[in-house]
DNA sequence: CACTTGACCTGTCCGC
DNA sequence: TGCGGACAGGTCAAGT
């Protein structure tokens, strides 16, 4: 569920709360969330210091000043949340009741700083996972040296959109969105509404899609994650953010989990079909197939 | 080779 | 109320 609006979210957030601390102790209840059987934990981990956070994609980077990086990919359930000086999350804190007390039964690795500040990861269905590589090799991790573009660094534009998506001709457009090979960090509720907002059917051939359709799901796609890096990403289940705050882009969102409602746009009502796999919400009217 | 589907997990919701 | 099954969606392996 955290696609790149989200995770730019926890990123910026860690960022100014965990930077410069230094971690002392780690504990892992799930080697495939995080394998504490590694060597280099004692060694590269453990009293070395936050560096700063990255972001690639939907994936975190943990730089520390071990020259190793700790690489986060929070899939589907995962949370990251702080825990420390300044930052409460008990009684009184405006979201104890979405926190909860941590550890609890998703938590399934806990970072510990030197000034007793904590950082729980916590996945309720153990698809996300963490691991600890030397930062000099995470360019040459396949999955890193297999993923595309990012979509909002200023050295990527519509040209460059056009030639990826041109890679999968004859798959549908929201196959390819999807596709962190072909660009990184769009996944289901902001194809769904990128798509919306260029009036491109989710099924339409990206050899049917004509120029125009390109340049405006480009520039859809670039607005749809701008404004919800600014509304803090989205909530559904279990999003938060490093603070333990909900995001408020789905209250924006015009199609996504709108099934039956009415499109914002023409007033048909949306539908909800099943497109690469993924359940799909469309305006047909808006929206239609080629 | 190009593309689609299923497995990985667990909590929640829906229908019977 | 209890229970089985569908569903949620990021990614990779397996299948077509």
């Amino acid at each position: 569920m955290p696609e790149l609006p989200e995770v730019e979210t926890i990123r910026i957030g860690l960022a100014t709360l965990i930077t410069g601390k230094q971690i002392l102790h780690v504990a892992s209840n799930n080697q495939k969330s995080f394998p504490n059987s590694q060597p280099d934990i004692d060694q590269f981990l453990l009293n070395s210091s936050v560096l700063n956070v990255r972001r690639r994609g939907k994936v975190l980077i943990i730089e520390l000043s071990s020259q190793y990086s700790l690489i986060i990919h929070l899939k589907m359930t995962g949370q990251l949340v702080f825990s420390g000086d300044g930052v409460h999350f008990g009684a009184g804190h405006p979201n104890a009741s979405l926190v909860g007390n941590l550890p609890d039964s998703s938590t399934r690795a806990v970072l510990t700083f030197e000034d007793r500040s904590k950082l729980f990861f916590n996945d309720q269905r153990k698809f996300g996972w963490m691991r600890l590589v030397p930062t000099i090799e995470i360019e040459n991790i396949d999955f890193f040296k297999k993923m595309g573009p990012e979509l909002l660094s200023k050295q990527f534009g519509p040209t460059d959109f056009k030639s990826r998506l041109m890679r999968r001709p004859r798959s549908s457009i929201k196959a390819v969105l999807l596709d962190q090979t072909i660009v990184a960090g769009i996944g289901n509720i902001y194809a769904d509404e990128s798509l919306w907002g260029a009036k491109i059917h989710p099924q339409t051939l990206v050899q049917d899609l004509s120029p125009v359709n390109i340049k405006h799901l480009y520039s859809s796609i670039i607005e749809v994650l701008s404004l919800s890096i600014n509304k803090g990403g989205s909530t559904d289940k279990n999003y938060i953010d490093a603070e333990g705050r909900k995001g408020s882009y789905l209250s924006f969102a015009k199609v996504f989990r709108r099934e039956g409602l009415a499109c914002p746009r023409c007033g048909t009502l949306i539908r909800k079909i099943r497109v690469a796999g993924r359940g799909t919400h469309v305006c047909e009217n808006c929206q239609k197939l080629n």
